[in-house]
RNA sequence: GGUGGGGUACCGAAGUGGCCAUAACGGGAUCGCCUCGAAAGCGAUUGAGGGUUCACGCCCUCCGCGGGUUCGAAUCCCGCCCCCACCGCCA
């Protein structure tokens, strides 16, 4: 949901913000609705008013005087019954056509349409020189043995995978050292319920739009979350913050669930698609003011990270067409894999500034008043996909894999052998 | 799985048809007085959302949520959601 009362005072700006995606239909439909909407509430708070009075003096009349004083409320009842219907109609539909606006794009987001239009901002690493044919990260994991998806189908059915053997403790380094880093940052550890009740869904932006993308627990009524962000989104839903404990950085670590619908016959084998994987989540509630630099630190840990791990990337800022509706900025690192030969979107950050919040509800106290807070969230290890980069960029012709030196102390080897 | 109890403001809690909605009472927080300083004590302030106005202000909505009865509902009726306690089972 975007601010209507920016819409309503400012409508050239928010205009000139949706002209970077071709403009957004229904805009101009929201205005009247909200100009109508006014219009028509002005209208039954005064009824309301007047009633009030009406009723609020029959107490105190006296008895003799009370029929004729009842009969006149009841007057303004049956007025206000037959107004009132007509303004809740209106409620719902303005609520409907607003919550169809995208956020607005900030003003570094390049123009476009579609995702011809995303701009590569940077490549760090270039490709490794590897003098022998790269294997992908499927072939390499069944040679070492560290996973094993055939056996999972039996189990669970396609797109699951039984982590084996080093593949786990590889994990577990991954997990840790992301984590050690991000606590050094300032973020606090945390590990959220999987499970959360349908509002939480909604209140994140998740539902309704993309519904048929999560499972959902039918003899509880719950769903499991796709990331962390869910959970600790919803955890501090209706909540005011107090300014001085801003911003308030959480990383999450849980397994995500992905119904991944309508992807049959993409990456089949492996792990880069699958329907439960772990991820480690950045997540920030910031002070309106300061959400942009709250945005670049989220940004340079994920860097920071793949840096660490020795993975060539790409840096993908997507194009106004391309956000979704409530990101204001996403921006993707895209993996170099030099067995799949293709890149591989292995983080992504975005700024929902304030309106997944305004869904939410969750404030800070402004002077004068409250204010809504925005919202951050940026992968910091998605686990599974991680492994793969690592595998494929770290691959040598003996068809070992060694690990990068950031991630030997934690992982107590530096290569993986075939058994 | 069984049986009860309960959702009122920052927290606890009273309120069973108008005199109880900014909302009793208690606590907390903030400011002030007192003090060398603090504690204690005393005094004051302290919810959110919306409409309207240049502004002071005025008005509307909110007692878990949604309906109903009534001139009038925290209070009566119906449906739903959520929480807690005890027993049973359980990593």
């Amino acid at each position: 949901m975007i601010d209507l009362r920016l819409l309503r005072e400012h409508p050239e700006v928010v205009r000139s913000a949706y002209a970077k995606r071709g403009g957004v239909r229904g805009m101009d439909r929201v205005i009247e609705l909200d100009e109508e909407y006014r219009a028509r509430l002005r209208e039954v708070e005064e009824l309301r008013a007047e009633h009030n009075r009406a009723s609020k003096a029959i107490g105190q009349s006296p008895p003799e005087q009370r029929p004729q004083a009842i009969a006149q409320a009841k007057a303004l009842a049956d007025r206000l019954k037959n107004t009132e219907p007509a303004l809740e109609e209106l409620t719902v539909t303005l609520d409907t056509a607003a919550a169809y606006l995208p956020n607005l794009p900030h003003e570094s987001v390049p123009p476009g349409m579609s995702e011809d239009d995303n701009v590569v901002e940077r490549e760090v690493g270039g490709a490794p020189e590897l003098d022998f044919e790269a294997l992908d990260h499927v072939a390499l994991g069944e040679r070492l043995g560290i996973f094993d998806g055939d056996r999972a189908v039996k189990t669970s059915g396609s797109r699951f995978v039984y982590l084996l053997g080093a593949g786990v403790m590889l994990e577990l380094s991954l997990v840790r050292f992301t984590m050690d880093l991000l606590v050094e940052q300032g973020f606090t550890p945390i590990v959220p319920p999987v499970l959360v009740r349908k509002h939480a869904m909604y209140g994140t932006g998740f539902f309704p739009a993309d519904e048929f993308e999560y499972y959902r627990v039918d003899a509880d009524d719950l769903y499991l979350t796709g990331t962390s962000e869910v959970s600790i989104a919803a955890m501090r839903s209706d909540e005011i913050l107090a300014s001085e404990e801003l911003p308030l950085r959480y990383a999450g670590f849980s397994s995500c669930f992905r119904r991944e619908a309508g992807t049959y016959g993409k990456d089949t084998k492996g792990l880069i698609r699958v329907h439960q994987f772990d991820k480690i989540e950045q997540f920030s509630f910031a002070h309106p003011a300061r959400s942009w630099d709250e945005y670049e630190r989220i940004r340079a840990n994920q860097e920071h990270i793949l840096q660490a791990l020795e993975i060539p990337y790409r840096v993908l800022v997507m194009c106004a067409g391309d956000l979704g509706s409530g990101a204001a900025k996403k921006v993707d690192h895209e993996a170099w894999l030099p067995g799949a030969r293709r890149y591989l979107e292995l983080t992504s950050a975005t700024n929902a500034t304030d309106y997944q919040a305004r869904r939410l509800q969750v404030r800070t106290r402004e002077e004068g008043g409250t204010k809504l807070v925005h919202t951050l969230n940026g992968t910091a290890c998605a686990v599974s996909r991680t492994i793969v980069a690592l595998l494929e960029n770290h691959q040598r012709a003996d068809g070992s894999v060694g690990i990068p030196r950031a991630l030997q102390p934690y992982t107590g080897f530096d290569e993986i052998r075939p058994p």
